[in-house]
Formats: C-alpha cells, structure tokens, sequence
DNA sequence: TGTACATCAGTGAACGCGCGTTCACTGATGTAC
DNA sequence: TGTACATCAGTGAACGCGCGTTCACTGATGTAC
C-alpha cells in the first residue's frame, strides 16, 4: 500500500540508518538487503523505489557514516570548550581508544570499520571515503587550533595512528583480549606524551 | 586420480598460497573455494580432502600471510645490516608506505589486508591474528635495537601507525589519488621525524 | 624384483541455500474536478 | 467541501546465480605378498 511522503522519506531513512549501522558491524559483503530493510521495519522489494542497486546504497549509507563523531560515544562533554586544546586531543583520544568503541563498531568511526571494504568496492565508493577522510582530517586540525605543532600533518598522523590502533585492537580482541587492550593504552599513551 | 604424496603436499601447499594472496586482494568474504582451488591448478572438490572447512582453510591462508615481511617488496637489501637502527627502521617504513605495496595488498602486510574482516571472522580467526600482530610487535623491537627510546610500546604505537597510514592510503586511493599519496608521504616523514 | 590389490587425492555433478533484483499486485495517498 | 481516480510506496513470490559442501567415481600410488 503506498504511504504519505512523509512516512516514505522516514523509511528511507530508516533504511540508510540501518545500512549505516550494519555495514559497519558486518561489513559491506556481510550484509543482504533483506537484512537491512527487515532491520528497518520493511521487505526488501521495496528498496529499489528508494535507491538504484545494493551499491548505491552501500554508498549513501557509508557517507552518513562519516556523519558520525567521536563525542556521542559517552555523551557530550559540554564542558570540552573550556579545555586546553592538548587536553581536548586526549579526551578524544581517550574515547576512540576506547574498549567502548572497539566493541560497538556500529555505531563507531566508519574509516576504521569499512577502510579495507571501501578500498575494494570500487571508485565511486572510494571517491565517499575520501571525502569522509577528508572531513576528519580538516576536523582534527582545527580542533587543534592553538596547538604549538598544530597543522594538517600532525592531524593526518594522528588519525592514521587512532585508525591503525583500534583496527589492530578489533582484530585481536577476541583471540588475546590483554594484547588488545594493550595496544589501546599504548597508543593512548604515545599520543599523549607526543601532544603533551 | 590419486597423486603421490609429495604431490599432494606440494597442492596443498598451493591451495593455502593462493588462499593467503586471494584474500588479502578481495577479503575474506570476497573469494569462494571454486576460485582458490582453480588458482591453485585444481578443482574445488578436492579441497575438503586437505582442509575441515572454507573458515579451516581460511585460518590457515591468514596464519600463512603473517609470515609475510616487507623486504622482498623491494627486494632484499642485503646492507640493511650496516645501517644505523634510525636508518633501517625508515627503510622499512618507505617500503611499507609505498605505492608498490598500496596497490599489491596481495604480497603485502595481513594485517592492513583482513584485520576488519578477522575482527568479524570469531574468536578462533582473532587468535591467529593476535599471534601475527603479536609477531610483528617484536619483529620491530628487535629491529629498533640500539635505537635510544627502542621498546615494546615504541613498536606498538608505530605499527600501529603504518597500519593506519595504509589502510586510509588504500581506501582513498581509486577517489582521491592526491589524498592518498598524500596521507603516506606525511606519515612517511612524521615516523622519520620522530625516530631521528 | 614382479604381481595383485587396497588406498585415497582429485574430479565434477549435484544438493540446499541465500543472494540481488524483478514484477504483478495492493491499497492509501493526494489530486483533479 | 465532497467524489472519482491516477499515483506510487510497499509487499512478497519468483528469477537466475554463485556459494559451501557432499559424494559416487576414477585411476595412479604405494604396499603386501
């Protein structure tokens, strides 16, 4: 039965959120339609009013991912205006790195979760990876406006050194969970020592 | 037809090459038994003959990727011997962040590969690839030997570092070509900076 | 060393299953009058 | 404002396809005598 334009544009929604989120947890090839449109509240023939192909999707929901930030995973730190801008890196840090993050990749940093599928489904959905790493990239840095090496290429380091650390932690969370938490504070503790 | 013992040895060990570089071009989900064994001279029947199961084979094919080092990508250089630690260890790191390996992920490092898709592949997958990350933590040390702030977190957080760099090199590269040669050459000079 | 035969690595058809996509159909929406 | 009807979002059966796995079969290997 057809539905208001309302209701409609709220399931399409509905069906990017899902997709966002799954892709994340499963992958982008761990994951059927039927999946993702169940998830939202719909059948899966339906799905093609709303996006062209499975691809299509994959794309539209990879760059609503890239719409997440850190700061949700524990709530808004109201008062992260106030702090020194070194202080603010580690908050960040802190909560990237966290075993929060490693264990909800749903609802988490999207580069970390789907960087080696993207690299593999290819260019259009490279061309979205970049534009969300670029985003991040610009994110950092003027996050640390006012910091004495603050530029473009500590941001880049940074978040290389963030994504590579929780990957790695992801990957041996389940097998050797000490040596995975090991690399989270480890890392936490190198970027601290490097922005102090 | 039956094959002689030294035969089927040298198609087993086939099977699990082509396994180890299959997968780490199209990830875990990407490859089916058919295309591996049929890579390997065969056909996807025999298979089960030399392993449990696709995920059996699978634990394998990674296991076998960690052995991987990054020398051969360029060939080795045989008078890294006599260089100075500072020096070996920016050699590694060119190669590793390099365009050569960027675009072969298939002769390259498992753990920028697949670690998303182990992270996703149950506990039995993550214990191989905590062995191999844990291999390559001390791997590192021991080339960082005689370096001033040479330890065991120096290692965690740089690999942690290159791991990232190419995994958001990967991702960008088909999109963003820029970007991407970018995000190495940045990564490349802030690990020389902080080891010099 | 020669012969008879059990072993078993490898083949390829077949299986059940889930995938992405299509399509005839339904029925509430929203518009034309 | 009320009525008639075209639109179209959503449903669910059906499609062709490739997947992992099984299995009857083949025939060279390797062993028992």
């Amino acid at each position: 039965m057809k539905v208001s334009k309302a209701q409609a544009a709220e399931n399409r929604e509905g069906i990017v959120e899902a997709a966002a989120r799954l892709y994340r947890e499963k992958g982008l090839a761990g994951v059927g339609v039927a999946e993702i449109t169940r998830d939202a509240g719909l059948t899966h023939g339906g799905l093609y009013r709303h996006f062209e192909s499975k691809d299509a999707l994959a794309r539209e929901a990879c760059l609503r991912a890239f719409d997440w930030t850190i700061t949700p995973l524990d709530g808004p730190a109201a008062s992260d205006g106030d702090l020194a801008p070194e202080a603010r890196l580690q908050t960040l840090v802190n909560r990237y790195l966290s075993a929060d993050h490693r264990d909800h990749p749903g609802d988490g940093c999207p580069a970390a979760a789907l960087a080696a599928d993207a690299a593999r489904a290819g260019p259009e959905m490279s061309e979205v990876f970049a534009l969300g790493v670029e985003r991040n990239i610009q994110r950092f840095a003027s996050l640390l406006q006012g910091e004495p090496h603050a530029n473009r290429a500590q941001s880049v380091a940074t978040l290389s050194t963030m994504v590579g650390a929780l990957v790695l932690a992801r990957a041996t969370a389940a097998g050797n969970p000490a040596l995975s938490d090991e690399i989270m504070a480890t890392v936490r503790a190198h970027l601290a020592a490097q922005g102090q």
